[in-house]
DNA sequence: CATCAAATTAGACAGTGTTCAATTAAAAAT
DNA sequence: ATTTTTAATTGAACACTGTCTAATTTGATG
């Protein structure tokens, strides 16, 4: 039996993400099982019941994770760009597009699961996904050359959607049926159409 | 038990995907369960893998059957819109997202099954895949008023591929966009920007 | 050292997908 | 008509799953 003193109740949940994470990483959504995860955590499945509260809870945390890699390999990626000029963009979405090739189990997860109405999302867990739509909103803003409004951010989140839709028929596959050789290239492409539409109005 | 005169194979078949097309809009991907597809339609379990060699098979079946629905509902849409302009662009945006939500269980699966490489996807179900593609293309030539081309080809690759980023946020509710009141009407703004920037050049 | 509350677990339960020998029905052959 | 053969259909077995609860272990408190 795991000793209650082996982890304080933060470790304990950081450990029982880090290993549920890289399970999901491993084996993809369909084939995940809490009841894996904490073996190898080395605990029980009822752990996770403790701590979590449901299943449906600790794949939230999960996918929080991924959020928070995701964002981080962002910014890494535009680390080094010139901070002005449409290359910053065009870095941006093909790291958003690297890394969910990278770690596809991990990144399809985030849309794989559908979390209960009645979990309620920790503040921490919702910030780890707004961060992302944040680094976005910058990098548009500082583009377009001009101050954060409410209709940037709702641009942004369309902007968002749209290199989103590419990325997913990519990896999922749906994509290549459809013999495009870059959708990278063509999200990018359709932002910066869009983008230069909202610069003449 | 079942007769086997009771059915044609190809009645059979049939009579599974309906049963299993309609469970799956009542349960969702995650709750779908085979046994229960064949219970309802007055089989064993074993039935399905007999017609369709693998749960795979079968839910390509109910997917592709999904399909078929959904282009035929953007069919319908379009049917008493005049024949040019961009009403009609609005139109078929504003019946796939319709679809979507009035069918989000069904909808959602298609996204939701990633199938194995090894399962081949029969002709039929392949071109019940294409038949929403083939609607937006023709309706893309339409409106740019210029022969089809491989570059038109692609370019409404895209378009779908953006418009599918805005529904299937939309539909899951995965993202802050909740707070944008009209997912579709953007997407129709982004499509109609990137096709005026096509047109220009 | 005894008490007590909290953490942890094992086990039960009702499901699942998958496989396959046994059964049954229909067709073919006698 | 009967028997034989072929093929569809089944039910049970297997190894899993998520979820819950009673029992156990643990560390701290009196």
């Amino acid at each position: 039996m795991a000793r209650r003193s082996d982890h304080s109740p933060k470790e304990l949940r950081a450990l029982l993400v880090r290993h549920g994470h890289a399970l999901m990483a491993e084996r993809g959504f369909a084939r995940f099982s809490a009841r894996e995860a904490a073996r190898r955590a080395g605990y029980a499945v009822g752990t996770i019941y403790n701590v979590f509260g449901s299943l449906d809870a600790f794949l939230v945390a999960i996918n929080s994770q991924t959020f928070l890699e995701w964002a981080a390999a962002l910014e890494y990626s535009l680390a080094d760009v010139e901070p002005a000029g449409t290359a910053r963009l065009e870095v941006l979405v093909h790291a958003y597009f690297d890394y969910a090739r990278s770690n596809a189990n991990a990144w399809m997860a985030i849309y794989d699961h559908r979390h209960e109405a009645e979990t309620v999302i920790a503040a921490e867990d919702h910030d780890a996904r707004e961060a992302l739509t944040g680094i976005v909103d910058r990098e548009v803003v500082t583009w377009l050359g001009r101050p954060d409004s409410p209709a940037i951010r709702r641009l942004v989140r369309s902007l968002i959607a749209m290199v989103h839709g590419h990325c997913a028929l990519w990896i999922t596959g749906s994509f290549s049926l459809m013999n495009e050789p870059d959708p990278a290239g063509q999200a990018v492409a359709r932002v910066l159409e869009v983008l230069a539409a909202q610069r003449l109005r």
